[in-house]
DNA sequence: CCTTATCATTTGTATATACAAACATAAAAT
DNA sequence: ATTTTATGTTTGTATATACAAATGATAAGG
C-alpha cells in the first residue's frame, strides 16, 4: 500500500519512520558495493577526512549517539579499515591504509546515492525537502 | 550539533534518518504513559477499530513488513491486549476486553502527540511536510 | 486426485540504534 | 592536595525492524 493510501497517512509518526526506512534502504542497496552500510560508510568518510577525530566529534557529524558511535567504530576496526588510540581520556581514530583505499569507491557511493535519489524525486523537490526536513529537525527537542 | 551544521546536511540519507528518530523519541514520550512503543499502539488501535483484521491487513496499513507485524503481535499478545485465532492460513486478531478499554488513552495519546508536533513545526508547516514525504515515499521503490 | 504453484504467517537470525550504568580521566573547588 | 564535578568513551542490555528460509494451507493444472 501506499503511504497516501494508509490510515494513518496524516500521522507525521508514521510518514517519517516509513520515510527513513525507504531511504535507508535504497542506500543499502548501493553502499553494498563496498559491503558497507550507509553509517559505516559515512563514518569512514569522515574519519579519512579528518585523520585523528574522536568519537565525540563524529557524534556531532553524524547525530547519533555515544553508544552507536562506539559499536560502529569497532566493527569498522574488525574490518581493518579504521584504528583507535587512546590517550588518557580522549581517543583518536585514524583510517588504515586499507581503509583510505576505499575513499573514491566511498565516493562513487555517495555520489550514485544522491543521483538516485535526485531523479527519482526530482532536483528541485528534493533539495528543497531536505532543507526542509532539517530546519524542522532543528525545531524538534534532543 | 544541529542537522543544519552537519557536514552531511545535504544528504538525504541523513536528514530524513535523523528527523525520524527525533519524531519517533517524541512519539515514544508520549506513548509511554500507556506502557507502549507507538507501533504497538497504532496496530492495537487499527484491531479495535477493525476486530478479527488480518496480519496481511496491518501490513499494509502499517508499512512494516509481515515478520515485523508477528512480532508487534506476539508482544501485545503476551501483555494480554488481544489474541489471535487462526483458521487454515488465515489469522483473525481480535482486542481483549483489556486491549479495548485501551481505546480512550491511546486516542489522548495521539491527539497529544499530534499536538506537540504541531506546536512545535506549526501547524501548516507540519501538514504539508507530512504529505510531501508521504508524497515522496510514494515515488521511492519499494 | 496428485502435484505444483501461490499465498499468509511465523521463525531464525542479523542490523541499527539507544538508554543507562560503568569507567577512566581531567578539571574545578574547597 | 584531596574531594567533587564534569567529560569522553565503552559496556550491558533492550528495542525496532528486516531478510531469508521454513511452515502451513489453499488453489490450479495436469
Amino acid at each position: 500500500m501506499k503511504a497516501t493510501d494508509s490510515r494513518y497517512r496524516e500521522c507525521l509518526y508514521f510518514s517519517s519512520n516509513a520515510f527513513a526506512r525507504k531511504v535507508e534502504k535504497l542506500a543499502s542497496s548501493i553502499w553494498k558495493k563496498v559491503d558497507m552500510s550507509p553509517s559505516h560508510a559515512y563514518l569512514l568518510m569522515l574519519v579519512i577526512d579528518d585523520p585523528g577525530i574522536q568519537p565525540s566529534t563524529i557524534v556531532k557529524q553524524l547525530l547519533l549517539t555515544p553508544s552507536t558511535i562506539t559499536r560502529l567504530i569497532e566493527k569498522l576496526e574488525e574490518k581493518k579499515l579504521l584504528v583507535r588510540t587512546t590517550e588518557g581520556k580522549l581517543t583518536n581514530i585514524y583510517p588504515t591504509p586499507k581503509g583510505k583505499s576505499l575513499a573514491p569507491q566511498l565516493l562513487a557511493c555517495v555520489q550514485e546515492f544522491n543521483e538516485a535519489y535526485t531523479t527519482i524525486l526530482g532536483k528541485e523537490e528534493s533539495s528543497r525537502m531536505v532543507n526542509t526536513i532539517n530546519k524542522l529537525s532543528d525545531k524538534l527537542p534532543d
